[in-house]
RNA sequence: GGCCAGGUAGCUCAGUUGGUAGAGCAGCGGAUUGAAAAUCCGCGUGUCGGUGGUUCGAUUCCGCCCCUGGCCA
């Protein structure tokens, strides 16, 4: 008998975390962050993280691990989210995965080969050769051992084209080779995923939810946060953590390469942005139960959903 | 009131020696296997301010009008 475990996903500013915090008073559920930001401690007003008060009243797994300094990755996240979900079944309780990070979903429910790690050499010497010579040629090399793979991206996509490379680098095995036979090793065996996505339509209205919403990061202090993070030395806006949305622009900013009202301009694009992508991810995810978030009576709807999937008990009214 | 510079895509602007126009940004759609809040790909018809005139043909030239900014009164 598969073990259930609730994956709350949402773009962006469509209210994931009260939800998952409300259904902690009717469920015996443990909520698992599903969020490549949260990881980060000392971003929290950017990455509109739960405050400590709440968070110790209900406490978020994979939140706060990680200094900023440090990197994460999906198959990191799949690895600790499996720990995590394993001692919560063993504790008799129910996981609730909740977060916009589709990718780390798609990792979990689908599987992920077992790649070699990031190799920071490795891409460090990448990165010198294609300022030189430009990635379409690195491209054209990785065609050479990867052709399957090299069809699939673009001539343009670095970020891919790198990882590539620096696979087949390392184990002498194309990363086309390594992904199909990481689709027969299932990252969520014994599991049976409860999908359910939050929405929020038009897209207007979600429009408006994040324009509010980051006029609050920044009324907040989201630019004493960005210039803290910043003293520190070994930090860098390259650095995956100041990639992320809000921190980037307001560290172009504070580093006097914009103005503020550009920074903030950005900062939104960006939002609604990424808002999108995770909309289209959301699209393609199968066996989606969707609710709008928006409804007065998605918290009801919600709860009678995992009610019924999951047989538990309601604890609460 | 006079002079000058403008009024072109949601925004900033380019352009057409007269044959009805194109960039960046925004927006929209998509991809997504260890950076994923990342990275990449695709999508551009808009009374070219209004109105008369010249012309086979005007967004482009000319007249008048309206609006914006600046200078002079």
């Amino acid at each position: 008998m598969n073990k259930p475990v609730i994956c709350l996903m949402g773009a962006t500013a469509t209210g994931k975390t009260d939800i998952a915090i409300g259904l902690r008073a009717r469920f015996p559920v443990d909520i698992i962050s599903v969020d490549s930001a949260l990881v980060y401690r000392g971003m929290d007003i950017g990455t509109a993280k739960p405050s400590t008060e709440l968070l110790a009243e209900h406490p978020h797994q994979l939140v706060d691990i990680l200094d900023p300094e440090d990197s994460y990755s999906a198959g990191e996240f799949v690895v600790d989210a499996r720990a995590a979900i394993d001692r919560c079944h063993a504790e008799g309780r129910i996981p609730l995965l909740a977060g916009g990070t589709m990718m780390y979903f798609r990792a979990l429910t689908r599987g992920i080969a077992d790649l070699p790690a990031a190799n920071p050499a490795i891409r460090a010497r990448i990165d010198a050769d294609a300022s030189e010579r430009g990635w379409p040629a690195l491209h054209a090399q990785l065609a050479a051992v990867d052709p399957l793979l090299a069809g699939r991206i673009s001539e343009n996509d670095g970020q891919r084209i790198q990882r590539a490379l620096e696979v087949f680098e390392q184990s002498g095995i194309p990363l086309s080779e390594w992904q199909s036979r990481g689709a027969q090793e299932p990252a969520g065996e014994g599991l049976r995923f409860i999908k359910l996505g939050l929405l929020i339509e038009p897209r207007r209205r979600l429009h408006e939810r994040i324009a509010e919403r980051l006029k609050i990061m920044i009324n907040n202090g989201l630019e004493d946060e960005v210039k803290t993070l910043m003293t520190r030395d070994a930090l860098t806006p390259e650095h995956p953590s100041m990639r992320s949305v809000g921190y980037r622009q307001f560290w172009a900013y504070l580093a006097g390469r914009t103005d503020l009202k550009t920074a903030s301009d950005k900062a939104l694009f960006a939002t609604r942005q990424l808002a999108k992508r995770q909309i289209t991810w959301l699209r393609s995810e199968t066996s989606l139960q969707t609710f709008d978030a928006l409804e007065s009576g998605t918290f009801d709807a919600i709860s009678r959903t995992i009610a019924a999937e999951t047989g538990a008990n309601t604890t609460g009214p």
